[in-house]
DNA sequence: CTGTTAGCGCGTTCAA
DNA sequence: TTGAACGCGCTAACAG
């Protein structure tokens, strides 16, 4: 089924047909405008995107480049970046790159030849690859993942304030030893730096008040024998100095195995220890709101960063300059004094 | 950049080119093909696919239809299906219906109007829309959801076996109250009709052992306000009339909370009291290995059903039979001795 | 082994 | 207000 089909059934030219789907309705009567949408109907027929974007160089399509599909929080940033474009009439294809530069290259001149009409990418690496494909009229924006360099958009989150926030907060709290836990195995990552800068900075600029920092890498061999993460645990929080401790939890994974262990060895959050910091999907609800979280606004980084982009592609965003939008995470605020015991109902069973 | 530019360039005609880039290597002398392999590596070119599907109407593009791509357990089936589209050199259009039957069906035919050679669809929904699908001969195939009537290919979790398996396992152990718990607003879900008849059966089939079996529905509410939830899985521990008592929780989410209430409520894990069932992705890991859980597989089945799907579309598979593939859950057993105190360290700090 | 030719389905002049 | 004709970049039949 072609236009020319269409085109016969109403018995105009498929001219009048191309005219009609593209919206120029000024270019006929409104008989003809009114058959046709029947005809159209009547027949469900959608035009051949590739022969569209064949001649008129627009695909309607978007590529998503993440590093990696099946880590946990992605799930949040696809779904938004999908439904955003979808509400605007594209469709996305998604590629992964396993934080391998050479396939992130070869994937995005594939999604190039796709004759993709923009490329958003998660994975905030080497910028010179995405200049290469904007110079083919490819628009690009940035999200989760922002190089400070980049002469392209990008939505990303403020790590650094939100960690920085939240330490100060807990330091107004009365806790004065800060431990900053990490995986190892995510040390690498640029995106855990900010995270700990902020929390570093805080701490530095009021060590005067007694506050003192900790670092701590957990590694994945801990918790995997759970029993040796649960001691680890144990022992931060009696390695004290009799000092108001609070563990900032530098990534949401962790978070989950972090209350797992505060349960299983029955620590009670109390004005002496608390945990804190990046949210397991499900820490808010499971840690009875007694723990300050920060949630990553993934959502909405998402669907600005599609937004965006659909404005460059559509010219509604002119702005020459680059756009860099740094939202802040959502801070989940205790909602259970800190002296109150978790366990209120006491006792085993 | 076009065909022609580099049949330009390397002196032949763009017939030729577009030869070796279909890899009809016989058909050209073995000096011109490294010659117009030299020139497309300069040129860093990379055909135009939309032009290509015109004429083949082969995109090497797949759709995949979700019903909502948020859902924490999505990332690992996208990314497998990805994954494994991409090793075969297509790319992966993913759109989500959020459930919605009017929605899927105009979106599965814009993935049609954008060529696509092939749709997975993981929402079990309307048969017929994709059998109309299937007329323009676009290959489809099930994952996740199998309506057993469709004509369709198929890859899904056998739900019922794995489900039945762990209960008779649980059984064996001597436990002969077997509560079944699910969120109240799953309930209306097929999915986990299986996973309840599974039980269901086997307890029926060994009633004579003095097995019973109970229905409980947790509603959103309760846990959302976590203390309420706690309070009912504490019931749910009391009323055992001291039958010994194993909680079969029917789905992921709901095992990441039962986790930590059972936790929290310092309930041990003896022979008088257990739960199992479906995964919470971390809930082998922090559970210390003493609970029983069902792993859905759902990597293989992405990457089975992503290869069925090029198979069919290659023509290297040609079975006329439709064929339903049903994966077992990978069951972790316990490998904590059942009367192993969960909270072997004692005392909170 | 290579080139010529004719479309694929649609958008866009230009002429009517 | 409409239509004829051309070309987007590529593939494939056919001819050489």
């Amino acid at each position: 089924m072609t236009i020319q089909d269409i085109a016969d059934a109403v018995g105009v030219s498929k001219t009048t047909i191309s005219r009609y789907l593209n919206g120029k309705y000024n270019y006929m009567s409104k008989e003809t405008r009114q058959r046709i949408e029947r005809a159209i109907k009547a027949a469900d027929f959608r035009p051949n995107k590739s022969a569209g974007s064949l001649k008129s160089s627009r695909s309607d399509l978007i590529g998503l480049v993440i590093p990696d599909a099946s880590a946990m929080l992605t799930p949040l940033l696809i779904s938004s970046i999908i439904d955003e474009c979808t509400a605007c009439g594209r469709k996305t294809i998604v590629v992964s790159t396993h934080d391998d530069a050479d396939k992130e290259r070869r994937l995005v001149r594939e999604l190039a030849a796709h004759q993709v009409d923009g490329i958003i990418t998660a994975t905030g690496g080497s910028v010179p690859l995405y200049q290469e494909i904007s110079q083919g009229g490819i628009r690009v924006i940035h999200t989760d993942r922002l190089p400070a360099s980049s002469p392209f958009d990008g939505v990303a989150v403020d790590h650094y304030s939100s960690s920085a926030a939240a330490t100060g907060y807990i330091i107004d709290q009365g806790y004065r030893r800060i431990v900053f836990l990490l995986r190892q195995s995510k040390g690498g990552y640029g995106t855990f730096a900010p995270r700990e800068e902020g929390v570093r900075e805080v701490c530095a600029a009021r060590s005067g008040e007694g506050v003192v920092l900790e670092r701590m890498l957990v590694s994945d061999g801990e918790i995997g024998d759970f029993r040796r993460f649960r001691q680890r645990m144990r022992q931060i929080c009696l390695q004290g100095d009799d000092l108001p401790t609070a563990v900032f939890v530098a990534e949401g994974l962790l978070m989950g195995h972090v209350i797992c262990a505060v349960n299983q060895l029955r620590i009670d959050l109390t004005d002496r220890f608390t945990f804190y910091g990046y949210d397991d999907t499900r820490a808010a609800a499971t840690s009875v709101g007694s723990v300050l979280t920060l949630n990553q606004p993934l959502k909405q980084m998402g669907a600005m960063a599609a937004r965006i982009l659909a404005g460059r592609i559509d010219g509604t965003v002119v702005s020459q300059e680059r756009m860099h939008c740094f939202l802040d995470c959502a801070v989940a605020y205790p909602t259970v004094s800190r002296t109150t015991r978790l366990f209120s109902e006491g006792g085993s069973l």
